[in-house]
DNA sequence: TGAATGATGCGCT
DNA sequence: GCGCATCATTCAT
């Protein structure tokens, strides 16, 4: 039941990402995220997302100065940042903000549109969280520093609507006061459940 | 339903 | 050496 019909949007440019981190953030729930690659498309909904900003968040990996690693953080926006953790698993970052100032956006969690397989029916958890998002897509060290405005791997807008949710980051050992992690309120595709509201 | 744990490699002190 | 922006599995309650 796949369709092969390639789903039309709208690219974000340049002028998307070099803006306020947490501003990128809250708009980047409901984009979609599509990766070309050998003529074969995978796209998918973006649910959740993290911020890292600047060299005054202790969680982010900029915060002890630019290492070869990071560098691509404290360029322009608009740029993949990918890096490899516990070491098997990519975590696929978006570069924010202007030239000088390092920040980036996490993918931790997507639905799955075009591009696979469904006959498993555990497609809720098929990219929800960040080290399964990356092995599905494939995105590996070898994407760090794409431009994501003039390449194969980049982000659309379709025009979905969406309610968000934040809350603490996850993961992390400082910086858990900020409420830095950007959920769709309504998706099914996280990579945690939300807090259920009680009355 | 939740806590503990092992796998695994790189960057940094 | 140690500590990670993780995940799947095992064990306890």
């Amino acid at each position: 039941m796949n369709s092969t019909h390639t789903i039309r949007g709208k690219r974000l440019t340049r002028s998307f990402y070099e803006r306020p981190t947490l501003e990128v953030a809250e708009e980047i729930i409901g984009k979609y995220i599509v990766f070309d690659k050998n003529g074969h498309r995978k796209s998918a909904k973006i649910t959740e997302v993290e911020a890292y900003i600047g060299q005054d968040d202790p969680a982010c990996h900029a915060a002890r100065g630019m290492t070869k690693r990071n560098a691509i953080m404290f360029g322009r926006g608009g740029f993949a940042y990918v890096y490899l953790i516990y070491g098997m698993y990519h975590c696929l970052n978006f570069v924010t903000e202007s030239k000088g100032f390092p920040a980036a956006i996490l993918l931790r969690s997507a639905e799955p549109i075009e591009g696979f397989d469904f006959c498993q029916g555990s497609d809720k958890k098929m990219l929800s969280g960040p080290g399964k998002f990356c092995r599905v897509f494939q995105i590996n060290l070898t994407h760090n520093s794409l431009d994501l405005t003039n390449g194969h791997l980049y982000l659309q807008d379709r025009g979905a609507e969406t309610t968000i949710v934040k809350t603490p980051r996850i993961g992390i050992s400082s910086g858990k006061g900020h409420l830095w992690r950007i959920c769709d309120a309504q998706s099914q595709f996280l990579s945690q459940p939300l807090k259920s509201r009680r009355s």
